[in-house]
DNA sequence: CAAATATTTAGATATTTACCTAAACATCTA
DNA sequence: TAGATGTTTAGGTAAATATCTAAATATTTG
């Protein structure tokens, strides 16, 4: 889950995942919608990569990028606990103005 | 929400999060969780408050960490979102294997 | 008010990261 | 098989980050 967090804390990279959501890319539709160079791109993708949140697989000269969805359950699962005791426990202590400390 | 997501991608602030999940706690009680000097605990609180992950208040000589509920709301929604777009994306148009590219 | 305790700020350093250009590699097509 | 096109790897640099120690600030208590 670290990987997947590192490799979401980069804004490049997040917008490549928002195109993604979208549609199916290869790598070099992905960098002409940054000012980047592509190996800069590359680099990003290899990082998405790393943490699965992307898969790739090549045809022909192409290079084509699609999101792992699995991975993106797995963090919203994350998310989706974190919240859940957070605010079980707000609501159990009613310690959120001011209490006994 | 970049704050937010930079904030999440070390480790160290994330059991930070993991802790104050269960309950608030001071400066002091966080550092001895782990094996980092005060001032990096206490630069990495500063990092959570900035991307508003957290709260503080000082308590006497305390300073009483606490997690906003609402940045955490924030954080599940965008993933929420992101993951159902992904899915509509994927079920719609069958493109997940081998497609007519 | 001085000493003790809790926390933050300053300043320094080592590591990581994002970016670039140049070169290498992979594939297609004439 | 050459040349064109698409992508990645290598090598280098500047900026950001995580960490430390020492010092400063805030608060309580004797």
């Amino acid at each position: 889950m670290n990987q997947v967090f590192k490799a979401l804390s980069d804004p490049t990279r997040r917008a490549i995942l928002d195109l993604l959501k979208e549609q199916d890319l290869n790598a070099g539709e992905i960098a002409d919608h940054f000012d980047i160079s592509k190996p800069s791109i590359s680099h990003h993708l290899d990082l998405l990569k790393r943490a699965k949140l992307v898969t790739s697989f090549r045809q022909g000269q192409f290079v084509i990028y699609s999101i792992n969805t699995t991975v993106v359950d797995d963090l919203f699962q994350w998310i989706f606990q974190f919240k859940q005791v957070v605010h079980d426990q707000k609501d159990s202590s009613g310690n959120s103005f001011s209490t006994d400390y």
